[in-house]
DNA sequence: CTCGTGACTCCCC
DNA sequence: AGGGGAGCCACGA
C-alpha cells in the first residue's frame, strides 16, 4: 500500500463540510478551511465554492460567507440578489449584504453544540 | 515546468 | 482606527 488513493480532492473535502451546514445556518470560509486542516487556505474554500456550481449534489454555497458575515460571494450566484434571497428563505435576515445577528446563525462544524 | 489568480484571513504599522 | 502586505493551496494557460 502505498498510497491509496482515494484521497479526496481538496474540493471534495470542502463540499463535504459545506453540505453539513444545517438549514437556516451559516458558516465561514475560515472555519471550513480550518476544518479541513488548512486554516489559512480560506481562499481555496471560496474557490471550491466557485466550482461547486458544477458539483453534485448541489452545495449550499449561499450558507458560506466571510468572517464578517458579509456575502462576499454573492457576485458568483449569477444573480446578485440570489444569495441573499436564498438566505432570506431560510429565515436569515440580510442587510447591506451583511447577515443580521450573524453570530446567532453561525454554525461551526467543530462546535457540536 | 513556471507564472498568475482567487467567493479569505491574519499580522503589523 | 484604517490601510497594506504576506500566506495559503489548487488549477488553468
Amino acid at each position: 500500500m502505498k498510497k491509496n488513493k482515494i484521497e479526496e480532492s481538496f474540493f471534495e473535502r470542502v463540499y463535504s463540510v459545506v453540505r453539513q451546514i444545517p438549514y437556516g445556518k451559516v458558516t465561514t470560509y475560515g472555519i471550513i478551511a480550518r476544518c479541513i486542516g488548512s486554516p489559512q487556505a480560506a481562499r481555496m474554500v471560496g474557490w471550491a465554492m466557485n466550482n461547486s456550481h458544477n458539483v453534485i449534489p448541489e452545495v449550499p454555497a449561499h450558507r458560506v460567507v466571510n468572517r464578517n458575515g458579509i456575502l462576499t460571494g454573492k457576485n458568483h450566484f449569477g444573480e446578485i440578489e440570489l444569495m441573499q434571497k436564498l438566505l432570506n428563505e431560510e429565515g436569515i435576515e440580510v442587510v447591506k449584504d451583511q447577515i443580521v445577528d450573524f453570530h446567532s446563525h453561525l454554525w461551526d462544524p467543530m462546535t457540536i453544540y
